[in-house]
DNA sequence: ACGCTGACTATTA
DNA sequence: CTAATAGCCAGCG
């Protein structure tokens, strides 16, 4: 487990206040804020939690996702090309692009289709638009 | 303690 | 256009 993450204080989020050591808990929580039928990218959440450089980070913090309280929308995590490439750590590969699928997303080659019209950034969260 | 690995991304050749 | 390289940082041998 992580302490803190990288470097710049969050942006946003934890109403708790908490920031430190929830860096695990910071993409989980943005990793459920993602719209059913939407996708985001490792680098997006990573950037929205203040550490764009370490998208691996939050790639390894999904990881940890699997045992997660609340259900944490993985399937909904690719990377910035719209690739499946978490497919392979899901308890079955095809999982994941069953549920995205289902959610009414395309998925061809392991590859999102349309993906940046689906792309959800979790800034718009918490724009809050005007 | 050192080095390799990895659900990534951006840059350079 | 595609391919290789460098940052990134915690976990594990």
């Amino acid at each position: 487990m992580p302490r803190r993450s990288t470097n710049d204080k969050l942006p946003i989020l934890l109403p708790t206040g908490k920031q430190e050591d929830n860096f695990f808990e910071l993409v989980h929580q943005v990793a459920r804020l993602i719209p059913k039928g939407r996708v985001t990218s490792y680098g997006a959440i990573a950037a929205c939690l203040g550490a764009k450089s370490s998208a691996r980070m939050v790639g390894w913090a999904m990881n940890s996702s699997h045992q997660a309280k609340p259900k944490v929308p993985a399937h909904r995590v690719v990377n910035r090309n719209g690739m499946l490439s978490g497919k392979m750590h899901f308890s079955d590969p095809n999982k994941m692009q069953q549920l995205l699928e289902k959610e009414g997303l395309k998925v061809e080659n392991d590859q999102v289709v349309d993906f940046p019209r689906y792309f959800w950034d979790p800034a718009t969260a918490f724009k809050e638009k005007e």
